[in-house]
DNA sequence: CGAATACTTGATGAGACTCAAGCGCCGTGG
DNA sequence: CCACGGCGCTTGAGTCTCATCAAGTATTCG
């Protein structure tokens, strides 16, 4: 690959989905469950009432495309498990991912008629597809389902200005810091975190380059800030150091 | 000031508003209807129906701070003439401004029940303020303000991920480059900018320094791709050129 | 075991930040 | 009318962080 392994989202392009089908029967899986409050997608407290009925399960291998930018919107999904990542390919080649999408919470929602963004597999991931019915619907309709999309899109934006944030945050040690802080909490909190993505991934996330991040993740290990017994664990020994770095 | 400047918002801090208020007979302002695609939020078309009726007209003088961060979310607004900043204070001191607010476009809506962001007046504007009905009175109830609502909520979220991309983007001249684009969008698309804001406010919406923002504007000049007649005067002459610098 | 892939580490350079000074505009006051 | 000070903006010099280029190591999978 010459582009830097920035388009290792686009595997097989020409090839059909790798998924298999079935109807769901709004299992109301554990998973779905957040484990905290960083998990915040209000799902959760109306799953039984929410979109899990007539959902459609799909499986998709890592690095699997699940639906491409521009493409029409014709559902949005829920995370069964495993881990999503949503992203736009900029023209001179980067790619910049703007969220990653744990169990239980919801993603590719969109107003118009095409999503806005790029979905793919970050692992082996379950998901629920459930069909768009538009504006309309979301809105009027029941007036239950409209408050839970307005209050999803709600908290899908203070998420992006949270990002914004980060993206605006000086040192690359800062980035790295307040995002092990927000995986630990999405993942409830421990102190020892699995990290589901590759260090590309996180890269593209933070708006930083891989060396970069390797290199911040092996400075804090040194400072014994944190440990890192393989590369996709973590162990935040110091959550104190890492508070301050990220600026609380 | 020995916090370079960034505090510039918190002007007269313990002082009353200097603002005349009067009530809005709902005026429909010429400024309302945004001249162009970029001023896109759906107020426009609704303007006779929404939110114009039983608002509160507020001035304000440049600087001044409309509501604070934290501060307890009782009403949102909708610019009439000026230009409104919406911006947060990060404990390092420095600033993140979110985004401007033009003639027409609508700010300091909440799903919470305080204010994410601080509001300031970026020049001398005129608001109209209009009182928060909570959540359920904007989705359930007509219908039409709930379309409008959820509208004016996913074209902040298209707009917020923009911004990210913006500040994701590598370099100061992809950045100003954007910006000025941006603002000649909004303000009619016409190739002679005026720049309503600070050299400082351009800075902390694009994550820059003073300083880099001004180098890059005069390298810019010097490259014939702008002109700078006067520091708050932009003439865009190569917007081929800044397209391509902006990444399209 | 070998190859591919992911990750780490090193050396170097470009670009942005920092500190510092200078310029230009504008309002005030002599 | 001009002198002065304040403020916003510009410009310069030096430093430092992060991107880039280039190996080298570890891990996984056939």
């Amino acid at each position: 690959m010459d582009c830097g392994g920035y388009n290792k989202g686009k595997v097989n392009p020409g090839q059909e989905p790798k998924m298999s089908v079935s109807l769901a029967v709004a299992a109301n899986n554990p998973h779905s469950a957040p484990p905290t409050a960083m998990a915040s997608m209000p799902w959760s407290s109306e799953t039984r009432d929410g979109p899990d009925r007539n959902g459609v399960v799909l499986h998709f291998v890592p690095e699997r495309q699940i639906y491409a930018e521009g493409d029409e919107a014709r559902s949005f999904y829920k995370v069964v498990s495993g881990v999503v990542r949503t992203c736009r390919f900029l023209n001179d080649g980067r790619r910049q991912i703007d969220a990653f999408h744990m169990a239980g919470e919801v993603f590719g929602f969109e107003a118009g008629a095409t999503h806005e963004m790029a979905a793919e597999a970050v692992s082996e991931c379950t998901v629920i597809a459930y069909r768009q019915r538009g504006l309309e619907a979301m809105v009027s309709g029941d007036g239950r389902m409209g408050r839970w999309f307005f209050s999803h899109v709600m908290t899908c934006l203070t998420l992006a200005r949270e990002h914004s944030l980060l993206l605006s945050r000086g040192s690359a040690a800062q980035k790295i810091a307040a995002f092990l802080q927000e995986i630990a909490n999405r993942e409830g909190n421990d102190s020892r975190i699995d990290l589901p993505m590759s260090r590309q991934d996180i890269a593209d996330y933070l708006g930083l380059t891989i060396e970069t991040v390797s290199r911040t993740l092996s400075q804090l290990d040194r400072d014994g800030i944190i440990a890192l017994p393989s590369a996709r664990k973590v162990v935040l020994n110091d959550r104190r150091a890492l508070r301050t770095l990220s600026g609380s």
